[in-house]
DNA sequence: TTGTATGCGTTATCAG
DNA sequence: CTGATAACGCATACAA
């Protein structure tokens, strides 16, 4: 194996020391140009590399971000990845990605190991039931900055990037009231999240706005996947009164619904509208387009790395800065050009 | 910020030296139980923690793998760093993500960040067009391990982790045949990658051994996206003689045909069959699902990081490993229950 | 302008 | 069993 440069390398073939070395490589302005020029030519003949870890133990700073989320596979996350990583590696950071799988245990698992491994800075969607916060002191105590995205705690002195879920669910919801329907269902996902009682609130809100609150009815459900619409399908079907449109908090419980519900044989969008929330992949590709909520998870990613690199560069300043992102509503064929209104 | 608690610091507490504290630390046999227990209990009182920079300088090992990518986020790759991380995590060891955009100055960059970061390993999917490889003798000349995945190059020392696209073309292609098509066209990728290559070598094998070779004919797409799809129908569909089938080597471009040639008013699977490639999540979720190969990129993330593990624990032996997954055809609806067999 | 010495936190080696 | 010391690679205050 081939022993790695160092500056003392450099230093005895050129009969300097490594102190003049260093300098030289630091543009350090108390060196001659020649003997820099020297250092710099050979340092790229040895093919010099300067060693991080001496580096980061002299300085305490590891050029290091720590980056968790529940699911790494999840579309929604794995796009804020992307953002986040193409706003570090730039400024010369390195994002290392750590996944809870929604595991409280997990979660402070691993954040207490980025802080062990002196992350300059750790970002995180918190999990599901993540309700003990001492992890999150002890980057403090570490004087480590924390950003939350999407999914947030309350803490003074934390900063956080998340979108307008209230504005979301307000938008969603008149948008289907724009398009003509008037008894609308809110398929909420669990209530003790503040995403989704964000979202019920901005659905209750565009009801109210236009006094229809009376048709207002929410049926929560803790998982949004096909099959939980499939039921929650069924179980609207079975009311008494048939509403018009659903508004769901996530698009695979949208998609369940309109499967059950053209296969019982009900026109979509005509007797019943749909729309989604999250703005999955799939929500465009289906012949049946399904009208969604857009998260612009790429520029949360983004705008996450920028408040940490702010936060970073500014070690005393303590900044608490509250982003909140637009949602985008994007209206496709679940829910425009009814044919038959009511 | 409160400083961190160090190994002299609990010396000093107790009146000893940093040594016995190491080794109170580490289990090291020449130390009595009385000693131990204290060390450890002032330890854990004081919270203390490891500083690794200091262990990385000390021992040349990071505990950190690079992982690059061409894209973090789609769907294939992002499930592969799941399985990736899944089994790194428990080892100790945090993955570091990184992502070339299919960029191969971008690639040699990072490759040589991470050497620069004494990464303990790297695994990587190489950019479509990378030809220098000299960043990956760099590697083996500072003796950190690299493990390809999916995409590879050829490279003697240097283990892989690929599917068998041989045999998801083959298997592919002899299903099309199974469900009684005859002329099947094959929409390959840019052939210049050895996957799309080996995929189209199944093809003309398994119509080969079927007496079917008469009827072969590929059309080569560099881009796969649902717009070359829609192309690539288009033009089949202005040929004299119309296939009954279609192979594409990737699920997006089997999409775009399939929205053109419904369009068109060409019914699926009945008047011609398709099949696509990478078992993408939308394939499953459409109405008309469509038939695809598996790549099972879970588990090829789950073995390539095994892979890599196995190599770090044994520096000495040159292991060359060139694991060879299978893949699965998943047949829907768009290539069985044919209902008018011609 | 350059050299010398020191410390960052840890562990391994040697001496006691 | 424990203490002293060196070394990992680098940057910097201080001396020359």
């Amino acid at each position: 194996m081939k022993e790695n440069v160092t500056i003392y390398d450099i230093a005895k073939l050129l009969k300097i020391t490594a102190a003049t070395v260093s300098r030289a490589l630091n543009n350090n302005p108390n060196i001659s140009q020649k003997t820099k020029k020297l250092v710099l030519e050979t340092a790229k003949e040895l093919n010099y590399q300067k060693n991080n870890f001496a580096l980061a133990l002299k300085s305490g700073q590891s050029k290091n971000i720590g980056l968790i989320v529940p699911y790494i596979n999840r579309n929604f996350f794995s796009t804020i990845i992307r953002g986040v990583e193409e706003e570090l590696y730039p400024q010369g950071y390195q994002t290392i990605i750590c996944q809870t799988n929604e595991d409280e245990k997990k979660e402070k698992l691993i954040f207490e190991s980025l802080i062990n491994n002196n992350v300059d800075g750790i970002l995180i969607s918190v999990s599901r039931d993540t309700e003990n916060l001492e992890h999150f002191t002890k980057a403090k105590e570490r004087n480590i900055p924390v950003v939350f995205f999407d999914r947030k705690k309350e803490l003074i002195g934390t900063s956080s990037v998340t979108i307008n879920d209230f504005q979301g669910g307000y938008n969603a919801t008149q948008h289907l009231i724009d398009e003509g329907y008037k008894s609308i269902v809110h398929v909420s996902g669990d209530l003790k999240l503040e995403i989704y009682k964000q979202r019920n609130k901005g659905y209750l809100t565009a009801l109210k706005e236009n006094n229809l609150e009376k048709f207002s009815k929410n049926i929560s459900e803790t998982t949004s996947n096909i099959e939980a619409g499939k039921a929650v399908a069924k179980k609207i079907l079975k009311r008494k009164i048939r509403p018009d449109a659903i508004f769901c908090s996530g698009d695979y419980i949208a998609l369940g619904i309109i499967q059950e519900l053209k296969k019982q044989g009900i026109k979509i969008p005509d007797e019943i509208g749909i729309i989604g929330f999250g703005n999955e992949p799939f929500t465009e590709l289906l012949e049946l387009s399904i009208s969604s909520i857009d998260q612009s998870p790429y520029e949360m990613g983004k705008v996450t790395a920028k408040v940490l690199l702010e936060q970073i560069s500014n070690p005393n300043a303590r900044i608490e800065k509250k982003v909140v992102l637009d949602s985008k509503l994007i209206a496709r064929m679940s829910t425009i050009n009814r044919n038959n209104p009511i």
